[in-house]
DNA sequence: CTCAGTGACACT
DNA sequence: GTGTCACTGAGA
């Protein structure tokens, strides 16, 4: 052991909830360099983990266990491990959670099981039957063959075959895994884009091409083209021989996506996010790391792949939630993927219809270029948006859709069109009370109402998923047949149209409608061909599908979402409202779309009715600023949340009275989280900008906090959740402020 | 006094 | 992420 101790050591980040790396001395015989995989004795176990560094001062004192073994695994790039590490800073998350992120899929995934197929081993069988006789035909001498493949081909059963292997008459042979993705072509199929389009797709092509960090934002209305434009640029990183990630929020939207690449491309790209096996992602890791897959389309946990020359990253749909990690390692994709593009030097594109206001702040102020599509692809007109005053031409009470959109819809049905109901609220009823005493049903964990399932039967919490039984009395006062349903669902909206519009095919479309994703998908294929009149439909119906024969939208509550006490509330309802409008109208007829609202005058309904985004961004952001909250581009949050509400905000509290205690720059806002609009009078509490902190649990709180440099509130941080409170052990930290201002 | 359940801590 | 150890409260 002795000899071993001047030799360099191994500093090891193994993938557990670990911060520091541990030095391993390296055994005569193994080579060992950073970035390689190795197995490690920890304690009485054995753990995966990556070398990070080699040193020759080890840091755990004398004696080193030894790397066991080294993985055959291609090795991680340095630009790899600074963004890991930058990540892990960043969130304050331990170094080797990242790893994990980054890693665990090779790591857990094992040695790819050796497929086998079959083939003729020349010997001839004890007794020919005229199954076996079109086997040994089938298979010809030689050939390997799947044993599936084998009894298809020959048209008998598995077990015939079994019995000829049993025999030896096939035998055995392992198959080569087929290639993951064929190569893709630039110039497959290059479409004939418009000027406008043209002109966007050459600025991209020649960012990538300049090898160089650049972040651009490139922003179109549906159907403008955004996807044919960031196809060139990515046809640009092809044909220089690099790389491109393609990000998209959620699984549901890529298949459909992988076509239309295909359609440019000739083939498929890499596709990775969590609905794909662990093997098959295995495969794609190690591919993409030794350079044979191109193009990678994934979910946001796509943005630790390996890449070993990446020349393009885009993050379609980059305002969408969806980004946004906040169990485990919390970060936001968007923003890890302008750091990732700054360590890997290439193009980020940030693609979007309806751009988040950070992103648009960052374009205003030239830290990203702005590529705008104005006009749209084929024609396609853009929808009339008008407004329905509820306080003066709603409904009658107890129903939801009015006079003049009722008429509306008629029209709609009468032309052969179809016609989207809006209403962003799952359910039957948002609120259930007694008429009798007044008694309100809340969620006993998270004290929010309960939304009243009628198909269910139950009353359900939407925070935190708790349900129970509709009871037929009323728990406080007994009173019977007293339970009032207070407010539209979409259920009971559903059930309004279907007496309104009699005759016409209607269907509801919610995430938690009965029938799985399959059964969704061949309902939407449906709509698209037109086999329905009228689709009821919640926010899953403004996503991603386009529906050819949709003519008329009709938001049924636009203020739905305004009051959350949530400081992007009008930002996220401009953003859905826009996108639901824009489903209305064919290729070249413009659409209707018609707005129900209690507040005309709101910013957000003056801004969807002028059609003017801009303007409602400048507003939004002078507001903002009058409140006290962050500009823009670098709004971020702490998050306190903890098992119960009363330990939620213990905690919240305890922070701020921290936070109070910083210099005077650091000054703190606490806003309520956006599902406990309950305890707004903490929004009272002092003003804000920068990182969060997440303490685990349903019950959470936000504290907005204003901060020039994201160092000083780490370290703060850090050092309260330290010292904090009991139930420390329970708190994580993560940041959400945009990155770029502190590269 | 023992046992299971909980949580803090260390792991090179 | 997990194995270990100390501590707690319930049961014999």
């Amino acid at each position: 052991m002795a000899h071993e101790e001047d030799a360099a050591a191994a500093e090891v980040l193994l993938a557990l909830a670990v911060d520091r790396s541990y030095s391993y001395s390296i055994p005569q015989r193994m080579s060992i360099s950073p970035g390689d995989f190795v197995e490690v004795p920890l304690g009485t176990r054995m753990a995966n983990g990556a070398v990070w560094e080699i040193s020759t001062s080890p840091s755990g004192g004398g004696n080193l266990k030894s790397i066991a073994t080294r993985h055959d695994l291609p090795a991680l790039s340095s630009n790899l491990r600074n963004f890991i590490d930058w990540v892990a800073r960043w969130t304050l998350s331990p170094r080797g959670m990242v790893l994990r992120m980054a890693a665990g899929v090779p790591l857990n995934a094992g040695p790819e099981p050796a497929k086998f197929g079959v083939r003729a081993s020349g010997k001839p069988p004890s007794k020919t039957t005229p199954a076996r006789a079109r086997i040994l035909a089938a298979a010809t001498a030689g050939t390997a063959f799947s044993k599936a493949a084998l009894a298809e081909a020959a048209s008998c059963s598995a077990a015939a075959i079994d019995s000829l292997i049993g025999e030896g008459v096939l035998e055995p042979i392992a198959l080569m895994p087929g290639p993951l993705a064929l190569p893709c072509d630039p110039g497959f199929r290059r479409p004939l884009l418009e000027p406008v389009q043209e002109s966007a797709a050459f600025n991209l092509a020649e960012r990538v091409r300049a090898r160089s960090f650049s972040v651009s934002l490139l922003e179109g209305v549906t159907g403008s083209g955004k996807t044919e434009v960031y196809f060139e640029a990515a046809a640009a990183a092809l044909s220089a021989g690099r790389q491109s990630l393609i990000l998209m929020p959620e699984i549901a939207l890529t298949a459909q996506f992988l076509d239309r690449f295909a359609a440019r491309f000739g083939s498929r790209p890499g596709e990775w996010h969590s609905g794909v096996s662990i093997r098959r992602r295995a495969r794609l890791w190690s591919a993409v790391a030794n350079g044979d897959v191109k193009a990678v389309v994934g979910a946001r946990s796509a943005l630790f792949l390996p890449f070993r020359e990446l020349g393009l990253l885009v993050v379609d749909e980059e305002h969408e939630a969806a980004y946004k990690q906040e169990d485990g390692v919390s970060y936001h994709a968007r923003d890890m993927a302008v750091v990732r593009g700054q360590i890997e030097k290439c193009a980020v594109v940030l693609v979007s219809a309806t751009p988040s206001i950070e992103s648009r702040v960052n374009a205003a102020q030239g830290r990203y270029h702005h590529i705008q599509l104005f006009s749209r692809f084929r024609a396609k007109a853009l929808p009339a948006i008008s407004a329905i005053d509820l306080r003066r031409a709603g409904p009658p009470r107890g129903r939801w859709i009015a006079p003049e959109l009722a008429a509306a819809v008629s029209k709609t049905l009468a032309q052969g069109e179809q016609a989207l109901l809006f209403l962003n609220r799952r359910g039957y009823a948002p609120l259930t009370l007694c008429r009798a005493c007044g008694h309100r049903f809340n969620c006993p964990n998270c004290s929010a109402w309960l939304v009243e399932h009628r198909f269910r039967q139950a009353l359900m919490c939407h925070h935190c998923g708790h349900a129970e039984h509709k009871p037929g009395i009323c728990p406080s006062c007994e009173a019977s047949d007293s339970l009032a349903a207070c407010g539209p669902g979409i259920e009971r909206l559903t059930e309004e149209a279907e007496t309104l519009f009699r005759g016409a095919k209607i269907l509801a479309l919610s995430s938690d409608l009965p029938g799985s994703a399959e059964c969704l998908h061949t309902e939407i294929e449906a709509i698209e061909r037109g086999g329905c009149d009228i689709i009821v439909g919640t926010q899953l119906a403004a996503k991603g599908h386009n529906f050819p024969h949709l003519s008329l939208v009709g938001v049924i509550d636009a203020d739905v979402g305004l009051t959350s006490g949530d400081p992007r509330a009008a930002e996220r309802t401009f953003q859905l409202l826009q996108q639901v409008a824009g489903r209305a109208g064919r290729f070249e007829t413009a659409g209707r779309a018609l707005i129900q609202t209690w507040q005309p005058g709101h910013p957000v309904i003056r801004a969807l009715l002028s059609g003017d985004s801009e303007r409602f961004y400048e507003e939004e952001t002078r507001q903002r600023r009058r409140a006290g909250l962050p500009p823009f581009g670098r709004l971020a949050a702490i998050i306190v949340s903890a098992k119960d509400n009363a330990a939620a905000q213990s905690h919240a509290r305890a922070l701020l009275k921290a936070a109070y205690e910083l210099p005077p720059s650091d000054a703190w806002r606490l806003a309520p989280a956006g599902s406990l609009a309950k305890e707004s009078e903490l929004s009272l509490l002092g003003p804000a900008e920068a990182p969060i902190a997440v303490i685990r649990g349903r019950h959470r709180y936000r504290l907005l906090a204003r901060a020039p440099r994201s160092a000083d509130l780490q370290a703060f941080l850090r050092a309260w959740l330290k010292a904090g409170p009991k139930e420390r052990g329970s708190v994580r930290v993560g940041i959400d402020i945009d990155p770029q201002s502190f590269l």
